[in-house]
DNA sequence: TTACTACATGTAGCTTTACTACCTATGCGC
DNA sequence: GCGCATAGGTAGTAAAGCTACATGTAGTAA
């Protein structure tokens, strides 16, 4: 995967990974790793400040919990952060129909 | 279409669009508009800059051309390139389907 | 003939954003 | 004790597309 490859998607999948229900940044980690085959293992220097940076945004809403002596930061989406997501969903699917449609139809073939 | 969404895809496209056969820059950036339904109205400060980058990388070979007093500056690709625009439509193919994976089912029904 | 548009190429500086590298701390198995 | 998974975080860096600007030709509309 290039290093590039990620650059303004990341916030998507973040929120998405939230759709299910509140989740803390490890997990939200986690998540990504899992639901994307181990493709996108991101480093936690990438995670939590992008997490940050939706909760500045009004995005999601943070909260402190302590559970057995760990200290876990819990996000939540915002009204705000579920529209986002919408949004999100809707522009990955324009990107990714038109960056198919350049690439062109040099598909290789599944049974030859 | 978000600011960086385009960031680390570009290269590909501007390889595909070189695919059928050589093309000077104006008419790349015309491919890119009109390939994507109108999605990528890309800025020449984008273009320009990117193929000079393809070019320094050896992907692509540029040649100066004069037609009706209009110079052009024809882009090729290089074997090399053609190695990299396979690679690149396979990395995309990872990538989008990691995306979609992760954004979720989703989808508006098409007739509710 | 003036002005505007499409064609055609290019650069300097900015901004955003993910990554690298590093730090701290707890609980558990060996 | 030691290492690992879990859990959170920051400072600084690099990449790459975008904005704004500059240059010039050809054709057309006023």
């Amino acid at each position: 995967m290039s290093a590039q490859a990620l650059k303004g998607h990341l916030d998507g999948m973040l929120l998405a990974a939230l759709d299910d229900g509140p989740r803390h940044g490890y997990a939200v980690m986690e998540a990504l790793r899992v639901g994307s085959g181990g493709r996108f293992d991101l480093p936690t220097g990438t995670i939590y400040p992008a997490l940050r940076r939706l909760e500045r945004a009004g995005f999601v809403h943070a909260t402190w919990s302590e559970e057995g002596g760990r200290r876990r930061r819990v996000y939540e989406l915002t009204p705000s952060g579920r529209r986002m997501l919408d949004a999100e969903r809707h522009a990955w699917r324009e990107f990714s129909a038109a960056v198919t449609a350049l690439l062109g139809p040099h598909q290789r073939p599944v049974t030859p």
